[in-house]
DNA sequence: CCTCCACCGGAACGTGAGGAGT
DNA sequence: ACTCCTCACGTTCCGGTGGAGG
């Protein structure tokens, strides 16, 4: 217990851990400079750039799948412009972020501008995170914004996951700030929308759509080559000099990201935990040994996640599926399944859901990945799924106990 | 070739919670 | 305080179906 304790410190004070610096491999961080975005940046620029003479730029739609770089392109450039405003002395643009992913309602979008951009009660106190009629926040907004001729950025993140969670309110907020314009004497609100969703367009409204939509700006994923030109860059700065123990690290990290349709942020965050596991055993060098490992580790993660945040019922047929693979079936059907969901919803005393909705719990664990189904025909004998666990036995088991409701039952039903 | 099992999966409807408008 | 909507979650009802066995 002691000894590799003690080597691993001994690593850290000779200066000799892995990492230099390890956030630059985090989502958040905004490197000196992006690789293979070159188009969509002069796409950006050239929108943005007569904001420098004072003249609105228009709206911009952002798409692309997950970790293609359109959040940080857009921080990017925005960063760019108001730093290049500020060398010729001119008034830089406001440059506001939300991520709507987090902020999801009308008023906390409004609130979180007024925030960023310094407008404040009447009184000068913040303004606060509740109470006020969504019409007022809006006109201290109008107001702070008026007082004198600034041009806003408005940087939306994640906007189709606003019309997600409710297509009329997500309408709104983006139809009541695009027509804010209107009401402005001397400012301008530009919004840059970020989508990952292609089909995002299609449910907005059409009045929204078409000034929002003036520009679109498209973010194809990254192939390999380019994935491992990311990761290059980015070993330099957050590892230390021969932390990486051979090319075969980066190719490899670059090939299993690849595979991810090209996931940037997946790749930085294979590489990361890559290193902290090798930090962790106090090896010198991340090794490909490493990588693979990681990638088991994020894997087994995000399964967690997902079967700990399952609603109980869900997770009552997924107990289903795993009690009877633990008796050593292989291929479940469903009426064995609803058979054996009902007994565990007897001793859980939840309601016992109808066969019907049973079967649409399973096509959902399904989706998730936690299972598998096919649809077969046993002749005379029916139709039916035919269910098999998706992951190991073992790892849904000790998950499941972690639950108390159902570690109780775990015991009563295995005996 | 036909039958008929055991379920699939679409459609319409019921219900209660939560928000927005008034 | 009140009504009106919308949604998520479930239920009921039911037509549809691949293929083993007659």
């Amino acid at each position: 217990m002691e000894k590799p304790l003690d080597k691993l410190f001994d690593k850290f004070l000779q200066g000799q851990a892995i990492f230099r610096q390890r956030n630059t491999l985090r989502p958040t961080y905004v490197p000196e400079d992006l690789p293979y975005r070159d188009e969509q940046m002069g796409r950006i620029g050239s929108i943005l750039g007569p904001a420098l003479r004072g003249a609105p730029p228009s709206n911009i739609l952002c798409y692309g799948k997950t970790g293609t770089g359109k959040t940080v392109v857009a921080k990017y450039v925005l960063k760019l412009l108001v730093s290049k405003a500020e060398q010729s002395g001119i008034t830089p643009p406001l440059a506001t972020f939300v991520n709507c992913r987090i902020v999801g309602t009308n008023y906390r979008v409004l609130k979180r501008l007024c925030d960023q951009i310094g407008a404040t009660m009447p009184d000068g106190s913040e303004v606060p995170f509740t109470g006020l009629p969504t019409d007022e926040i809006r006109s201290i907004l109008k107001k702070k914004l008026d007082a004198e001729p600034n041009i806003l950025v408005v940087v939306l993140d994640e906007v189709d996951s606003l019309v997600k969670r409710d297509v009329n309110q997500g309408n709104d907020i983006l139809y009541s700030l695009t027509r804010m314009n209107s009401e402005l004497e001397n400012s301008r609100i530009s919004i840059i929308g970020i989508s990952n969703d292609l089909k995002f367009k299609e449910v907005l409204d059409p009045r929204v759509l078409s000034t929002l939509g003036e520009e679109e700006v498209i973010f194809p994923p990254y192939n390999a080559v380019e994935l491992k030109g990311i990761l290059q860059q980015r070993v330099k700065i957050a590892f230390n000099e021969g932390a990486i123990s051979d090319e075969g690290v980066i190719n490899l990290v670059g090939a299993l990201a690849a595979q991810e349709h090209g996931d940037a942020r997946r790749a930085l965050d294979l590489l990361r935990t890559a290193g902290e596991l090798a930090e962790r055993r106090g090896d010198e060098q991340v090794s490909q040994e490493h990588v693979r490992e990681a990638q088991k580790v994020i894997e087994r993660d995000t399964i967690t996640e997902t079967v700990k945040t399952l609603p109980l019922q869900s997770k009552a047929v997924l107990f289903a599926v795993y009690a009877l693979a633990s008796e050593g079936k292989r291929d479940i059907f469903t009426g064995e399944c609803y058979n054996v969901y009902t007994e565990i919803a007897k001793i859980l005393s939840i309601d016992t859901l109808t066969q019907r909705r049973i079967s649409d719990l399973i096509s959902e664990l399904d989706m998730l990945g936690l299972i598998n189904t096919t649809v077969i025909s046993k002749g005379r004998y029916g139709r039916t799924k035919k269910i098999r666990l998706a992951i190991g036995k073992r790892q849904i088991g000790t998950i499941l106990d972690e639950d108390v409701r159902l570690s109780k039952i775990s015991k009563e039903l295995l005996a």
